[in-house]
DNA sequence: TGTTTTTTATACTGTTTCGCATAATATAAG
DNA sequence: CTTATATTATGCGAAACAGTATAAAAAACA
């Protein structure tokens, strides 16, 4: 570790911190980011441009370069940035002590709040509408997908088996098999979202899974 | 109706028919169609440029504009092609009675087939992957997505009916609920499949759905 | 044989693309 | 006030892009 200058302090956090040396970003890197995460979320990988990145973010190209890495770099940080923001969307109502049946309400409602989001229309899901299909031919990109599927059916897993420790499911309930018709619930609804589908629709698609996957029993 | 030339029978059937008049065509259209669908299957919209689609149909882009249209035609084109092929794939499993696990578990081994194949990896279902980004923004293509969410509820739903009918389910069975989650199942597949999940797994998902809607009991 | 018709082949146009090289600007440090 | 550092601003450049104009080729017709 030869370095002469003192790293400045992980400016991970974004305390402004004791004065950096050279001439003040013109950006917030975080408002920059979600900017850009409009975009891909928008139009996808391909025909999101450089020039368009540049006007939203109002970072011209090279600052771009330097604060992101190149546009496939860009696009991870953006999907990076997704995640982060769904997990913490949801993760109280994954924490906090609940009916089941209200704990996949409210799931269903936030995602539909995730994806129905956009002023040019839906945007649906990222990991559904852009990231899964650079999946097939990008590694890095598969290994986040494939982690959120992983810990999304492994949240819903432990709700169910919750529950049914808490005699809410029958004992023959399978919790694992619940997570996956979850998950599955989640993702059609994503899907048709970007169609359009009306916000009601989506909801009525979600109370039936939960009336299947809980019982029909109100 | 002013026309001099007599219009060609209808050329719709690929009959050699009464030998055409000028040059003949060096490429058959069905042919060509279907590798400009593998392309836009593996690729999307907008990273599948008229260079790459020229070179697999083996047609020079004078000759695509002739036969398809610009690009967008193309790609519509493609995706009813897609549309017709997965139609004609489920069509007698639909039509054909059996019992309902028996036909759950053909469709999804259909479904299956044609979102795992593909030499440079899965290319997923063209709705779920590429079509369904484009809906948001294309009248067009949203049609077509929504008919077909509708099409295959439909499907499902008088399938869950008949067996309800036969006391294959109980009385309380919903088939339209059941079918909504059928639908799902098949769209967490299709995701799934691109993200280089592998079959068996997703077998597993699919003999897991149709435990919780057609009942655990084998 | 010569004309008409239909398709293929070549090449062009103007635009857009991504990435980077270079220069200007703004701050802290010495 | 000078130097070092970090960013912004401008714009270049080679490639790729979609679409089309023009010419060559191959068949039927007269």
């Amino acid at each position: 570790m030869v370095q002469k200058t003192k790293t400045p302090p992980a400016s991970g956090s974004d305390a402004p911190g004791p004065r950096r040396r050279g001439r003040p970003r013109a950006y917030q890197p975080d408002v920059a980011l979600a900017k850009a995460l409009d975009l891909f979320r928008k139009d996808g990988f391909a025909a999101t441009s450089l020039d368009e990145l540049s006007a939203a973010t109002g970072m011209n190209r090279p600052s771009l370069y330097g604060a992101f890495g190149d546009k496939r770099e860009l696009y991870i940080k953006s999907y990076q940035r997704y995640r982060d923001d769904a997990r913490a969307a949801m993760r109280d109502i994954f924490r906090e002590e609940m009916p089941i049946r209200k704990r996949l309400h409210r799931i269903y409602a936030v995602a539909l709040d995730i994806y129905l989001s956009g002023e040019a229309g839906p945007r649906g899901c990222f990991t559904v509408m852009t990231a899964a299909s650079e999946a097939v031919a990008d590694p890095e990109i598969r290994a986040m997908v494939l982690e959120g599927f992983a810990e999304l059916d492994k949240a819903f897993a432990s709700c169910f088996r919750l529950a049914k420790d808490k005699g809410e499911l029958p004992a023959t309930a399978d919790p694992a098999v619940l997570a996956q018709i979850a998950s599955a619930t989640i993702h059609t609804i994503a899907i048709r979202a970007r169609a359009r589908v009306p916000r009601k629709e989506l909801e009525a698609i979600a109370k039936g899974a939960i009336d299947v996957m809980c019982g029909a029993g109100r």
